[in-house]
DNA sequence: GTATCTGCAAAACATTTGCCCTTTG
DNA sequence: CAAAGGGCAAATGTTTTGCAGATAC
């Protein structure tokens, strides 16, 4: 009997476990050393796989790597320029621009909103450090 | 007599000479292939120190490789995912998230607003394609 | 049984770095 | 001539691919 393909084989569900965590935003490198029974190319395979399936979505950040995260109704992204960490943000700016957009005519089908700066955390941290001095 | 550091090379200048044009934005390759006498590493040198200086901004795309435009008044960027072609998109509305974020103490610093769709020309292009069956 | 999936290692790709030569004031 | 800038080629880091063997229906 011909076999059928699997729609999420067991180290893509392994990758969908870990990425499932509330405000969980991890690298493929992050994936892989939490999963250290599974290959290189397999964990990109199945990210990919997630990705087209909308399981999960892909984020290019400015440094050039990229994160990957569930799949969840449309928010905004803080990224923090000193410890790196990535917040969700409730909101999504971006819907009236697809909309005006879809007037004139265009097929907008996502908005990526990413804010860059510096986080409470590290903010507080800097403002501790000084007063050490 | 000892020489002053120069804040725009020669190469440099080249560089933001062609990213001005409006509209234009550019892959660290096409600038490359746009300048056959310049050498990479110092298409890339000339980059980083025009970001530095906020003269051009450095997008990063969800393909991974990254563009570079002159730096003007925030806008939003529409990507076409077709035909790879990047627009220019008036208006800001990361600018309220930012603020907003500031009244919860944090230091925003700059928003990338990125649309993913398919843009107008290729829409057409695909009607003509279908009707020509 | 056979198509799919896996893991490894090698390849591909964009970007950065080290080194030494060229340019400039 | 001394410091800054440039070009080349090698190194880096991430992601993709080729392939032979394992797996699942």
């Amino acid at each position: 009997m011909p076999r059928m393909k699997q729609a999420v084989t067991r180290q893509a569900q392994q990758v969908l476990n870990l990425l499932s965590a509330e405000n969980c935003h991890m690298t493929a490198e992050e994936i892989q050393n939490a999963l250290p029974d599974v290959g290189r190319a397999t964990i990109y395979r199945a990210l990919f796989s997630l990705e087209r399936q909308r399981q999960i979505r892909r984020l290019a950040l400015e440094s050039g790597v990229a994160v990957y995260e569930f799949s969840r109704p449309q928010h905004m992204h803080f990224i923090c320029e000193n410890c790196g960490r990535i917040e969700d943000l409730p909101g999504n700016p971006g819907a009236e621009a697809m909309q005006s957009l879809e007037e004139r005519g265009y097929l907008p089908q996502r908005a990526d909103i990413m804010i860059y700066g510096i986080c409470l955390k590290c903010l507080k941290n800097n403002k501790e450090e000084q007063s050490n001095v």
